[in-house]
DNA sequence: CACCAACCTGACCAATCGGTCAACAAAAAT
DNA sequence: ATTTTTGTTGACCGATTGGTCAGGTTGGTG
């Protein structure tokens, strides 16, 4: 016999639908883009009538916003690792294996935020222009130090970072390409951390840390 | 006094209107994504009406189905000086060129493309498991030739690809995003030559060949 | 010149979209 | 027990969408 459910709470009914409706929000949004997308199939795959959605989220870019911002926090987060440490060696491995696990857990989010800004940012134009604008200023001078103390060969510090989002995200943007070429099937846990190692290896080589 | 316009041929009329088309379907494809993109937005780009473009195109996927092939024929040429090249010096550094420069000049191709492998391939999915696939193996092969050669480190030739392709395209699908980190400007030309320079070194310095 | 095939387009249509709303159910507060 | 607030939903709406089509225009051909 299955316990009868006990009836939940208010706050508790609030934060389970938003959730619920976030995750399918993301999955969809990541699947179809915001215009191929469509509350309908968002409200089907989280279970609820459409009307729920818009009593939860005023409008489908109220939404989306939700969603996008949702990532771009994660993302923040993952840098954490990389002041900590006395090297680039530590440092931007750190960060790359943060990046890529991010990848391998969050593909959907990814792609959201990706498609976002392949469209021009339209809705997070002003985290570009603030946030990230103050977190990249930072991280470069970061580079540019271990550089000065010759813990790394001298580098254009911006490239750098383009080449570790870039490097990092196509696992999970460009996934569905990576499968098709690796026989239709998903990496195995051994096919990513020989990922993370190889890109480890290649660009710490890259930069003179090795 | 404008000379008046010759008629125009058919021939002609056919190969100016799809261009035409095509070049605008690119733009409108690449801003709003295929669901977010409207024949009616593409016409007015084109300067055309909504439907002429269904005279020359049947429907909006076979539009979207046109220019994304076009983009791959473009990737696909790309290649070419690599396999010409005596090392991984000549070949994957012409390569970088190659690629960096279509990511300047054909951004909207870049992206489109990009928006089409993270919604799953829905239209060129063959092309993946046939030409893209034995296009990588031979790539794959050509550079663990060159390893065996000790004209590189050993290093996972298909995550290496993975690298090149993420790093190039990636100046093209966040343009945006690298533009806003630019003080809201453009990259200079003397900026993309600092970039392609800058990748160039990271990359074959990472797979020891410097 | 007459004829045909290719080209052009305003008007129209069924389908679908994001969003609204009135009526109702359930939980919290009084 | 009654009232109030919060959550739920089927039915509906105006707007927009991809696509159609009849009727007209234009270039090629004999």
């Amino acid at each position: 016999m299955t316990q009868t459910a006990r009836p939940l709470r208010r706050n508790e009914i609030r934060q389970q639908n938003e959730t619920l409706i976030l995750q399918a929000a993301e999955k969809v949004f990541a699947e179809a883009g915001f215009g191929g997308a469509t509350m309908q199939l968002i409200a089907d795959m989280a279970g609820l009538p459409k009307a729920n959605l818009h009593y939860y989220f005023a409008t489908k870019e109220d939404l989306y916003r939700r969603v996008v911002r949702n990532i771009f926090e994660i993302w923040l987060h993952a840098a954490d690792s990389m002041d900590r440490a006395p090297g680039p060696i530590e440092g931007i491995g750190a960060y790359i294996d943060a990046k890529m696990e991010i990848s391998r857990r969050h593909p959907d989010g990814s792609k959201v935020w990706a498609s976002e800004v392949m469209h021009g940012a339209p809705v997070i134009q002003d985290y570009l222009e603030t946030t990230l604008r103050d977190w990249t200023t930072g991280r470069a001078a970061l580079i540019q130090r271990w550089i000065d103390e010759g813990k790394m060969a001298p580098i254009n510090p911006e490239h750098l970072l383009y080449m570790l989002w870039a490097t990092t995200q196509h696992y999970a943007d460009f996934g569905h390409q990576i499968e098709t070429l690796n026989g239709g099937k998903p990496l195995s846990p051994a096919q990513w951390a020989e990922a993370k190692a190889s890109v480890k290896q290649m660009i710490l080589r890259g930069i003179g840390a090795l």
